[in-house]
DNA sequence: TCATGGCTCTACTACATACG
DNA sequence: CGTATGTAGTAGAGCCATGA
């Protein structure tokens, strides 16, 4: 007798709440299903919550007592949970719920990729991003300087660094040049450079989301995309992240990398060299090498992974080395100037 | 084959100086 | 005075060419 009867769980595809019906059939589940959920019966199937399954009269029988089913209209489809994942993306209210879910599954979790997924789910919803000031988000400033009050402050000032340490790498390579009239011009070419880069307040805005949009690299909430591999027009793993959203994400933000295409120490740097060698300071494009070494014209923002370390082999355009006939930038002395032969 | 040194990046810390 | 800027040194991690 009560074998006939098959208790299971059933729902509707767009809400997360189940009822438990019992039924002798598939007929009768729908007849019975149809009218809790309040769903025309004309058209109706069950599947599986799982994974999408299409419950036939056979197949019911077979069922384990109180499966989780989907009941659904004509022409709607249930593809299992990752309809839930979508959901899930989208419900912004709900978040506080799924935070204390995740905590829950957490706290008793063994498998070490299971807790991977959770604590990755968790690390996003617990997103503080749209908090600015100290005070706000006293954590997110552990560790950090104190002289430092917003986030944007501290993004731009990790930036600035960044870049610093690049001009920093040309002072260095200044020393290694032997001649003297060449480390002359160099120094002289690394000052004007220097001072091209401070007026540009060492581009910390491309770590900043409070500057304008060209100016930043990531989007105003604080959300920066890898630009993939040097070689690569995007990133093929869609890698994405929020510094802004919490001490962890920026700690993690440290591992992306400002990377030069063009390298700087590898092609770069010795085409400077190359180019002072027998020519002035003020024959060679420093414009060209401004945005070679310090602009993300020549630099793309990427995940580690997307960073290849190993040598780019991209070489410096050698029409952009010199100004032209070296003569449009000598405004002073354009009215005859002693013009040196190029070699 | 393996160790090595040089290269690619980065963070963190300390200290000195300049500015409003 | 706090803030901003600049310099110098430490460290780690991975890649790569070289030479024993």
């Amino acid at each position: 007798m009560f074998g006939l009867f098959k208790p299971v769980k059933i729902r509707s595809c767009n809400e997360s709440r189940k009822y438990g019906v019992a039924a002798k059939d598939v007929k009768e589940l729908l007849k019975k299903g149809c009218k809790l959920l309040q769903l025309p019966l004309a058209g109706a199937h069950v599947c599986l919550y799982a994974d999408g399954t299409k419950v036939t009269e056979e197949f019911f029988p077979t069922l384990p007592d109180n499966t989780d089913l989907v009941l659904l209209c004509r022409g709607q489809t249930w593809s299992g949970v990752v309809c839930d994942i979508g959901q899930l993306l989208s419900a912004d209210r709900h978040t506080e719920g799924l935070v204390e879910a995740a905590k829950g599954l957490l706290s008793d979790e063994q498998s070490p990729k299971r807790r991977k997924i959770l604590t990755d789910l968790l690390l996003n919803l617990e997103d503080r991003s749209e908090l600015e000031s100290r005070e706000e988000d006293e954590d997110w400033f552990k560790g950090v300087d104190v002289r430092f009050k917003t986030k944007s402050a501290y993004m731009k000032f990790n930036c600035e660094s960044r870049i610093r340490g690049y001009m920093k790498e040309l002072d260095e390579a200044a020393k290694t040049i032997q001649k003297t009239k060449v480390r002359a011009e160099f120094l002289k070419a690394s000052k004007c450079l220097a001072e091209m880069l401070k007026t540009a307040r060492y581009n910390g805005c491309y770590f900043n989301r409070t500057e304008k949009e060209p100016d930043r690299l990531c989007t105003q909430e604080g959300w920066f995309t890898c630009q993939g591999s040097f070689d690569q027009e995007v990133c093929q793993s869609l890698h994405s992240i929020n510094p802004y959203g919490c001490r962890e994400s920026r700690t993690i933000f440290s591992t992306w990398n400002l990377d030069h295409r063009i390298e700087k120490k590898r092609t770069v740097i010795p085409a400077l060299l190359e180019a002072l060698q027998n020519h002035k300071s003020t024959d060679v494009n420093l414009n060209y090498f401004y945005h070679l070494l310090f602009t993300r014209e020549n630099l793309k923002l990427v995940h580690i992974v997307c960073h290849k370390k190993g040598a780019h082999s991209l070489l410096c355009d050698t029409k952009k080395i010199f100004t032209r006939a070296s003569n449009t930038v000598k405004g002073k002395q354009k009215a005859g100037g002693k013009r040196r032969r190029l070699m």
